[in-house]
DNA sequence: CTAATGACCATTA
DNA sequence: ATAATGGCCATTA
């Protein structure tokens, strides 16, 4: 698995996040130092080798659900499973679902 | 080494 | 309100 330690960071703070909540790239790359390397967060959590880290749990910083809808089509379905409410393809309860990083 | 890509964010029109 | 533009970062080709 040869990961660097961004990686490492980035699945690190994604597994912080409890259940029935959810968090943004954007909060992940403060918590691993690195505020604007959002981008990178998402490449990271694409790679994703752990199945542990709950990378559904990460949306954009608008509220909507991000990438990855389309394709496996599973991450609202994962999100309304852990009790995350989405209404028309964003968090319908966002600032109440969000769960900050420190 | 440089260039291109991507699950992003913020600003501006 | 949505759409387009610029910028930032790490990884991969």
């Amino acid at each position: 698995m040869q990961l660097t330690d961004f990686e490492k960071s980035v699945y690190n703070a994604c597994s912080k996040i409890r259940k029935g909540r959810v968090s943004t790239y954007f909060e992940i790359a403060k918590a691993i130092r690195n505020p604007k390397a959002s981008r990178a967060v998402g490449n990271a959590l694409n790679k994703n080798p752990f199945r542990s880290v709950p990378c559904h749990r990460v949306v954009c910083s608008d509220g909507k659900l991000g990438g990855f809808v389309n394709g496996p089509r599973k991450k609202k379905s994962l999100l309304e499973q852990e009790g995350v409410a989405i209404e028309k393809g964003r968090i319908a309860d966002f600032k109440n679902a969000f769960q900050p990083l420190c």
